[in-house]
DNA sequence: GATGAATGAGGATTCATTCAT
DNA sequence: AATGAATGAATCCTCATTCAT
């Protein structure tokens, strides 16, 4: 049984591993607004803190440098997205309605939020593909599924990815940028499936499905 | 008739604008070796100072910021890609084949050369469309032609772009920072046919054209 | 007679001697603004080129440095200032009525416009006295005339120059600065008088005497 | 009773406070002589830096400009004025008196040292008052109590301030340009206080008061 | 005489980083 | 762990001046 002293040494620890967990997020929130204001490249540390409220010296307890910090935001937002969109595939089973839908919700969250949109729309080309691990799984699975089950014909598996996240950068760019139609990321995605193989009238009809909180169901909210 | 003096006016000032002019391009091509030299982030103002030869002030009597030097830069790589794919496209005459062939060039101008590539990779999400309004006119030209002689069927003009361009995009990227096969940029472009409704046989056929200087057909030039 | 050739000649040389001149108070006229707007120390010889329209060339063909050109514009303005009060002046045979018909006039035409105004207030001390010597005699002689058939009473003239220039450059600045009374200037000019033993109810009937286009008599053009 | 924790923590902001104030009034004391050494335009940033000893960041850390610190400089000296100047009013009860000895306490104060003086001559125009809170309470007190009990007639308090605020910039003005007799400020100030409605005979004697370090009684510091 | 392109020394400014408290 | 003052190398930028046309 643990002495009365060592408990409350384990409670100090825990708090004080909580106040950091804390800072830590409160610095990577900081840095999002800023990263969604300036770009990817123009924030400067100060603007990190400036912006958090915290001290100068709090944010290199927490990181080294700005690319340090850029690396925690995706991340944040990597997970942010798999788990929206996790548990609309969950009952989706057809390899094209799974891919389908992750585009239009990664999408649709894009253009949701215009910080969290631009990040991504500046992001993507940076990274070059799916933002994290487990979103890379995911899709490199449905995609072979469909291949395997004869529901795509696709000649690479690479040039799929390439051929829809740069679809899908330029979408939310457009939609960020522009003024488009309700349905815009629906009538790309819808041609995007096509490049999988999968006939016009039935892509049309796989890129209709209902979901919640897209941007061609509800309007976006649009903060600057 | 214009007066003598004014004559002279004239000529001197058409001498100023040459000189301006020329002081101009050294600059831009400068900047360009620069960052063939050290990438599109690292460089500083002084880099561009000391490669061309000029005076600090003669840079910024010109340009005012690195961004600024870069948009020049950019700008001038669109007229010169402009410049290789008209040739090109002249005896083509189905819109399928020349979209195709525009992209193909395109893509494979900028796997050429790393630094052609990686400045054309960044600037695409940030123009969000087509480099100059020369190259936006060809492209709505012949996709509308396509979509009025039953080639393509599409929904929509500005999606289709985007799915080109973005494509175009991560596919340049993608040649510059992985190993790819070396008719990668075939195999994305055919799919990308097929979501304009060519069907699969016949986009691989028109995506396997012969070109020159292609990707696919000569090794890139590996600087980094 | 002269013969046609010369007499060409000579309009010739009048024509060139006319557009300098022309050109001279072009940018003059420029400064002046620039002055006015940003302050004597501030400006730069680069916005006094932009304010004219003329070339860099131009301005050093004209002037050497900014203290000179600061010069012209002062030199400039004293004469337009002397212009004003001189007719005003003419009737006036007691000296102080001549004085404070000229400190009444300074100050009005420096309310009248803010550009002039702040010009003279942002010189006076700079200059430490009157603007140029016709008016440093015009002041002078009528003191000692003041002084001499015993109409006022002062221990020193250049005190007395100190205080009636120093009065008037704090007066235009509250007039440009603070919200005053319609007569603020006439009040203070009255005082000044009783300093120079002119008794309270005197002074300030010949401080109320009618003028020309004064702060009090007109609302002053306020152009920024 | 704040824990010990909070305690360290309010000990250490504090401290940073007192470095952070001496570090700031290092750099005015620095930059005060810097001005006295090179007049108050030639000196540039560098100058500061170099004089004060310490970094060139640490100068942008507490002001942004020159002019930034010159302000700096000019409210040091109100400060230290205020303190010269209220041990000598002490003991005076009558507001003529009172008056008559600020003003000769600040114009010898200016008069005593070249840098203090022509920063003060800049600075008046530029304020447009009395230099601090304390002076503008100071002299708009006495002023009332002198209306009131009937030692002043006057029509305007502001008036009477640009009147006396523009004599002392002027008379310390000439008093650091030209060569002025040993008693030019009494004279000045007596001048002025005729304004007020005191008569002459009795302007002179207050005028003539006796006063510590005063321009008339001890030669000034004479360094360029 | 007017023009305006180029020049580069001189000075201003930023910002990542350290470190005592 | 958090704080924020100080640091100074690196970099930016201005602007008076020249001079060929």
């Amino acid at each position: 049984m643990p002495s009365k002293k060592s408990r409350v040494r384990a409670r100090n620890v825990q708090t004080g591993i909580e106040i950091r967990r804390r800072t830590r997020l409160e610095l990577i929130s900081a840095a999002f607004r800023v990263f969604a204001d300036k770009g990817l490249e123009a924030p400067v540390i100060d603007d990190f803190i400036v912006e958090s409220g915290l001290a100068r010296g709090t944010f290199y307890n927490h990181f080294r440098t700005r690319e340090d910090i850029l690396k925690a935001v995706a991340d944040e937002l990597a997970w942010e997205i798999n788990d929206r969109i996790l548990p609309v595939l969950k009952p989706l089973k057809d390899p094209a309605e799974r891919i389908c839908a992750s585009l239009l919700c990664f999408i649709g969250m894009a253009a949701e939020d215009r910080t969290r949109g631009w990040i991504l729309v500046r992001m993507i080309p940076v990274v070059g593909g799916p933002l994290n691990d487990r979103m890379r799984r995911h899709a490199r699975n449905d995609i072979k599924r469909g291949v395997d089950n004869g529901r795509f014909q696709i000649d690479s598996i690479p040039a799929t990815l390439d051929l829809g996240l740069g679809m899908a950068a330029m979408v939310i760019r457009s939609i960020l940028a522009k003024r488009v139609p309700a349905d815009y990321s629906r009538i790309a995605v819808a041609m995007f499936m096509r490049s999988l193989g999968i006939d016009a009238k039935e892509a049309r009809r796989i890129a209709a499905m209902p979901l919640p909180l897209l941007h061609s169901d509800a309007s976006p909210t649009h903060r600057k």
